[in-house]
RNA sequence: GGAGGGGUGGCUGAGCGGUUGAAAGCGACGGUCUUGAAAAUCGUUGUAGGGGCAACUCUACCGUGAGUUCGAAUCUCACCCCCUCCGCCA
């Protein structure tokens, strides 16, 4: 969320922000109408406190004759019209306000500045590659084939205990799936990032504290009685983990790594990703979540993405990393780094973490600040968050980089301590 | 699910419907004292919004929302959360 003065100081910084991301149409109500609801609410408030201060002045006055025994009923009979008039304002900006605050919390963050601009995914910026390409003396294979080979996974099943875009995993797919936390959690761990354990049924403030509400309610799977909802990523219960709280200046950076289940609707994305097992209702994720001071966010943004390019390093799997585009990059998001891993089967690059900067976009709605050391006030954190791994999509690149022509899988060297297994045969 | 108790400032904990933004204690910070520290002692110590160049000033906030009242931390209702006991249960 933008700060509602920033946006009445900065209407033309913001305008073409929006137009960077494409945002520029579908508004409920668009910016000049926002700023005469925001003249007249900063009226109305000024006018309700005044009215206010005269209600508290009197009514002490009041109290103080009564004490008196004296005779107050001409100011309870003026102060009772002073209330009237209090309430009718109050109901008045409580309307405004309904309008103003909603249309702030559907205001998309404002991309850094070294964010290229560019309309759609094909617009994105290659920053850097890592691996060599396997070269294959045999055709490969996609990785729901190699899976049914191997019966490692089972997509009709899962289609039948749930639904389509379920998996059932199975033997050696189970355990790759659990090896695969174990040895993510454990780097992570290593290097600083405290182990979070999270719900994974949120409620709605937690929901719109890290921006999934009330915009994007469609992807979201959600409970009806009592109401929560699923978590889409572990962003969402770490990062609320502080939500309405002021932190000490000496407890930043904070570091967390999550393993959780994700849901996601997969709304409007019906065709798409239909076979094998990128793109699921439910899929395993292994989050990273920095809380850090406004000026150590970017480097603080390299260095998660290091993190998490270095657990594919370990696994020797190819990968890119691409900065993302105005047009392509993430509501909440100021910057973001996706890291792309190769997938010989489909013989394309397929984003398997997304590493992003909201600066205090999320601070400021769930309303997360930290006080610095002798200095007054409070400020907002900046909170960061990247995939440190999709753990299915993981799956996915390991049974494609490293099959082999007789269909069995090699094991990365880093996972077979994990595994118990050298090959899954 | 049933019965009961409770949610107040960084923490503990008072608080008759009328100078209570909130006693007291602890903690923290600053001063005095001390060679230094401790002890003692004095003082400071919430957040947000509005107005003002500023000193400053006004407003709101005692779980959340609504209500009663000239006036609500204090009364009423609903909801949320926590604790204890019973039941059920991985």
């Amino acid at each position: 969320m933008l700060d509602a003065r920033f946006v009445r100081e900065n209407i033309d910084a913001l305008k073409s922000a929006l137009q960077k991301r494409g945002y520029d149409r579908g508004y409920d109500i668009d910016l000049s109408e926002f700023l005469s609801l925001e003249e007249e609410r900063l009226r109305l408030m000024r006018e309700a406190e005044e009215m206010r201060n005269k209600r508290n002045v009197v009514s002490e006055e009041i109290g103080r004759l009564k004490k008196q025994k004296q005779d107050a009923e001409n100011l309870i009979v003026e102060m009772k019209g002073v209330s009237d008039r209090i309430k009718e304002i109050d109901e008045t900006l409580k309307g405004i306000e309904e309008k103003t605050g909603l249309f702030l919390l559907n205001i998309p963050n404002i991309p850094h500045e070294s964010v290229p601009v560019g309309k759609d995914e094909t617009e994105n910026v290659e920053i850097r590659k890592w691996g060599e390409l396997r070269v294959f003396d045999f055709e490969p294979l996609n990785h729901w084939d190699i899976a049914e080979t191997l019966d490692i996974i089972d997509f009709e099943r899962g289609a039948k205990i749930a639904g389509a875009r379920f998996a059932v995993m199975k033997g050696l797919g189970a355990r790759l799936e659990r090896a695969l936390m174990n040895f993510m959690l454990d780097l992570n761990t290593s290097k600083g990032y405290k182990e979070i354990f999270p719900p994974i049924l949120v409620n709605r403030e937690s929901m719109t504290g890290t921006g999934q509400l009330p915009k994007f309610s469609e992807d979201l799977f959600r409970t009806v009685d009592p109401e929560f909802y699923l978590i889409p990523t572990a962003e969402v219960p770490v990062t609320n983990i502080y939500r309405g709280e002021i932190l000490r200046e000496d407890q930043l950076p904070i570091y967390y790594t999550a393993y959780t289940p994700c849901f996601r609707r997969e709304a409007g994305s019906y065709g798409k990703d239909v076979r094998g097992l990128i793109r699921q209702h439910q899929f395993n994720k292994v989050e990273l979540v920095k809380f850090t001071k406004p000026e150590d966010s970017y480097s603080e943004l390299e260095k998660l993405t290091d993190d998490a390019e270095d657990i594919l390093q370990k696994l020797g799997l190819p990968y890119r990393v691409v900065a993302l585009c105005t047009g392509d990059m993430g509501f909440s998001s100021a910057k973001t780094y996706d890291i792309e891993v190769w997938l010989p089967g489909q013989q394309r690059h397929r984003e398997i973490s997304s590493c992003s900067n909201f600066e205090d976009f999320q601070a400021r709605r769930a309303n997360i600040r930290f006080k610095r050391e002798g200095k007054k006030g409070t400020e907002f954190v900046h909170t960061l968050n990247g995939s440190g791994l999709a753990i299915g999509r993981t799956v996915v690149a390991i049974l494609e980089n490293y099959q082999q022509k007789d269909g069995t899988v090699t094991v990365p060297e880093a996972l077979r301590q994990y595994m118990g297994a050298d090959i899954i045969k």
